[in-house]
RNA sequence: UCCGCAGUAGCUCAAUGGCAGAGCAUUCGGCUGUUAACCGAAGGGUUGUAGGUUCGAGUCCUACCUGCGGAGCCA
């Protein structure tokens, strides 16, 4: 090995950008990733973060302690390896370094190697070391497209002069009434609650600031066990003071339209490396506004025919929400998400507006990832009448006494507005075509697990 | 909460009711262009738990535990 002073001489490079030093020496700092031998050669690939790239070694062109310190050196190895950046048509990211030193942080302990192999492994094993299964190319991936679609999303709202106010995490009661949520003591006070969502009071802050959204986590105690469903996950709301559906839905088309294509500006080659191919990111090509828009009524007559067309098993009634099979069904009659309108009141939240056309439906829109990820975005106008609301929560059996605050955003200056939120892990799911949510977020809260 | 599937070596999986195995990982040896490298060798097991049937159970039966994904509910 040649002395610190003289390695420190090559400037740093991060593995996604060493393209640019072609022919230099520089030096490269991370983790030992895989390591192939033949005889007197050595092939050490080293991993940073950003990316990959293979080091080669031969035994005649580095000093035996380089050589024999690659050698015997375990995977995962914290190293810092210095050599000359080339071009070489055999390394798929275009570029190979030829090893001439070599100093290691870390060595990972003989008897104890890095668990995780280049191998397969099963879901739970994997789960149950999240924290170095992050550490493989398809995991970062996924994590630095989550990055971009939740960055993507704050700056759609923010270069729209909408004003970014967070709703508080702990809250004194359940804001819809329906969902089961995580309860903790709050000192003399009672009971408090965990956030299912933050709807409630950023209809507040939007009649103060005009266009408002919120963006973190939220809460839900389902015992719910598919790949759409966390207990904790992340989710951005707007709400816009004066807006009603229409304007809603043309939010949100423009506002996802956004953020896949900015997904597909920044990560061509992650998505590749996620999904082994180029055709998720020709589907996402496709996804720009204006989206389709389909009423319930008109997606029940979709299910209808389809029901007897033997498409699908179980015929939905009408009247009833759409269950998951239904919703599948209609998302994938479209290349693009698709809005579907004006569901029965019945069967939706207390605070929508209903339908001045047709009483019984109300102002709201799910919106349905294409290929069967389900619902991505919930949204509606909400009752801006001061008598309706109070007669809503009545009839929803909620203590009147909880929501005094809420009526007073109907008795003070009262206008229609409209919101909805967008869960992220879904929409990263989808982006990236995953099996499942749990890959889509660094540390998963599921049903069964909090570890690590 | 309901329905279904699964639990065998560190990992992924085999094994007609009849000697518990393979690949990978680990250790040792070989190889100067490997792409989840390859070749040879070695070590590695209370078959999820508790009962039962049987001459004999990884395999069949019962209960339980754990995990998985589907329904419901939702983003």
């Amino acid at each position: 090995m040649s002395t610190a002073s003289e390695a420190s001489l090559a400037p740093l490079s991060s593995i996604a950008t060493i393209g640019q030093h072609e022919g230099e020496t520089v030096r490269v700092r991370g983790w030992l990733y895989n390591l192939r031998a033949s005889g007197k050669l050595l092939f050490p690939i080293v991993r940073d973060g950003s990316g990959t790239i293979q080091g080669i070694v031969p035994k005649a062109a580095v000093s035996e302690e380089v050589f024999e310190t690659l050698k015997n050196l375990t995977l995962e190895s914290s190293l810092t390896i210095t050599g000359t950046v080339r071009a070489d048509s055999r390394a798929p990211s275009g570029f190979e370094l030829d090893v001439a030193d070599v100093s290691v942080t870390q060595r990972v302990p003989d008897d104890q190697p890095f668990p995780i192999t280049l191998k397969e492994h099963g879901t739970d094993f994997l789960m149950e070391r999240r924290h170095l299964w992050m550490r493989t190319p398809r995991q970062s991936a996924i994590l630095r497209v989550r990055a971009t679609i939740m960055r993507a999303a704050q700056e759609y709202f923010d270069t729209n002069d909408f004003v970014r106010t967070d709703p508080p995490i702990l809250t004194p009661a359940a804001c819809e009434g329906t969902s089961e949520l995580f309860e903790m003591k709050y000192f003399d006070e009672g009971n408090a609650y965990l956030t299912q969502s933050g709807q409630l009071y950023i209809e507040a802050t939007a009649l103060a600031l005009g266009k408002v959204y919120s963006f973190g986590p939220t809460f839900r105690a389902e015992k719910s066990k598919t790949r759409r469903h966390l207990t904790e996950f992340w989710m951005i709301e707007p709400e816009v003071a004066y807006a009603d559906l229409g304007d809603l839905m043309v939010l949100a088309e423009e506002f996802l339209s956004h953020i896949v294509q900015t997904v597909l500006a920044k990560h061509r080659a992650d998505l590749k490396t996620i999904t082994g191919g180029d055709e998720k990111a020709a589907k996402l090509e496709k996804i720009q506004a204006p989206f389709p828009r389909v009423s319930y009524d008109e997606a029940h007559a979709m299910l209808e025919e389809a029901f007897s067309k033997g498409l699908v098993e179980n015929r939905h009634t009408y009247g009833d929400d759409f269950g998951s099979p239904d919703e599948t069904y209609i998302s994938n009659q479209f290349d693009r998400p698709v809005m579907v309108h004006r569901y029965p009141a019945a069967v939706k939240a207390f605070y929508m507006q209903p339908d001045p056309a047709d009483a019984s439906k109300a102002l709201c829109v799910d919106v349905l990832a294409p290929e069967g990820y389900g619902e991505i975005i919930g949204g509606s106008q909400r009752v801006d009448s001061y008598d309706l609301l109070k007669q809503r929560i009545l009839d929803h059996g909620l203590p009147l006494e909880s929501f005094e605050w809420y009526l007073d955003l109907r008795r003070y200056g009262s206008v229609p507005h409209s919101g909805f939120g967008m869960g992220i892990e879904r929409v990263v799911a989808w982006v990236c075509g995953l099996e499942h949510v749990r890959e889509t977020i660094p540390f998963a809260r599921t049903l069964n697990r909090i570890y690590p």
